[in-house]
DNA sequence: ATGTCAGCTTCGAGCTGA
C-alpha cells in the first residue's frame, strides 16, 4: 500500500500538476493539503476519472484537506477533535481496506504559529495538544495508523538548509518542537528518519528569494506510524524532483509503502 | 542585491496567509 502526503497550495493552482504526478506515483491513497477550495467546488471527477474515492474537508479560501484512494475507505471523519468552536479544515481520517490489513490513515495540515509571540502561535500548541489527545486514542486501538501530512515542524536542525535562519520560527522554536516530540514519545515512528539519516533532505521550499535554486528548503511533511504501522513499512521517500516542474507547489509529495 | 505565490474582494489592486 502506498500512502502519500502533498500540501498542494491551492487545487486550482494545481488543476495539472497534481494529476501529472498522481500518474507517475500512482500512490493507493494520496493526503492533500491546503485545497483552499470548499467541498462543492473540489474538480472531484479529475480523481474519480482516475480511479480515486475522493473525500474532502474543505473551506473558502485558506486551509482544507482531502484524501483520495485507490481502496476503499471506511468511517471517514472530519475535524479534529478537542475543540467544537475551531472552524479551520485541517483534519481528516479514514480506514484504508488493504488487501491484507487495514490502516487508519489521517491526513493534518498542522497550523503554521508565525509570528512569535500572539494568537496564531497559541493556537498552533493548543492544536497540537489536541493531536496528541488524539493520537494517543488511535494507538490505543492497537491498529496500524498513519499520521501524515503538513506539520509545519522542523523537527532538528538537521532538517533546514540554513537552521539558524529558523531559529526564532514558530517552526523551529525549541517549544514547537517539544511539543511535536511529546507526540512522537507516545510511541510512534517518524518514517523518513527510520530509513534515511543526515542532513540536506527537504520537502519544502519557499517560492522566494531563489530557494529552490540554492537548496535552501526545510523538511517539515512528516509521516508518524503506530507501532503496527511501523512494523509494515517498507519504504519512505520524498519526491523532490516535483519541484522544479512547471508551476510546482512550494510543498513536494513524501510517500510511504506498507506491506499491507 | 533582490527575488513569490494563491485566493478573496468585486473588476483590480491591495490585503491576508504562508
Amino acid at each position: 500500500m502506498k500512502i502519500a502526503s502533498f500540501n498542494i497550495n491551492g487545487i486550482k493552482a494545481r488543476i495539472e500538476a497534481l494529476p501529472a504526478w498522481l500518474d507517475e506515483a500512482e500512490p493507493d491513497v494520496a493526503l492533500l493539503q491546503e485545497i483552499k477550495s470548499v467541498d462543492e467546488n473540489f474538480p472531484r471527477e479529475i480523481f474519480e476519472d482516475r480511479g480515486y474515492t475522493v473525500e474532502t474537508h474543505g473551506q473558502k479560501g485558506f486551509n482544507g484537506v482531502a484524501i483520495l484512494s485507490k481502496l476503499p475507505l471506511e468511517d471517514v471523519s472530519r475535524g479534529l477533535p478537542g475543540d467544537p468552536e475551531d472552524e479551520q479544515a485541517r483534519w481528516i481520517e479514514a480506514t484504508v481496506i488493504g488487501d491484507k490489513t487495514a490502516v487508519r490513515v489521517c491526513g493534518l495540515y498542522l497550523p503554521n504559529g508565525n509570528p512569535v509571540p500572539g494568537p496564531k502561535y497559541d493556537y498552533k500548541l493548543a492544536w497540537m495538544e489536541r493531536l496528541r489527545l488524539r493520537a494517543q486514542e488511535l494507538l490505543a486501538s492497537e491498529e496500524p495508523v498513519v499520521m501524515a501530512g503538513d506539520y509545519n515542524i522542523i523537527p532538528q536542525d538537521e532538517d533546514a538548509a540554513r537552521p539558524e535562519v529558523w531559529a526564532r520560527d514558530a517552526l523551529a522554536l525549541p517549544e514547537s518542537r517539544a511539543a511535536f516530540r511529546r507526540i512522537l514519545n507516545l510511541g510512534f515512528t517518524e518514517a523518513f528518519r527510520a530509513r534515511t539519516q543526515g542532513p540536506g533532505h527537504f520537502t519544502f521550499w519557499d517560492y522566494q528569494a531563489g530557494a529552490w535554486n540554492k537548496n535552501d528548503g526545510i523538511r517539515i511533511d512528516h509521516f508518524l506510524l503506530s507501532p503496527q504501522a511501523a512494523d509494515l513499512l517498507t519504504d519512505c521517500q520524498i519526491d523532490k524532483d516535483i519541484r522544479a516542474r512547471e508551476k510546482p507547489s512550494d510543498h513536494v509529495p513524501i510517500w510511504i509503502t506498507l506491506d499491507a
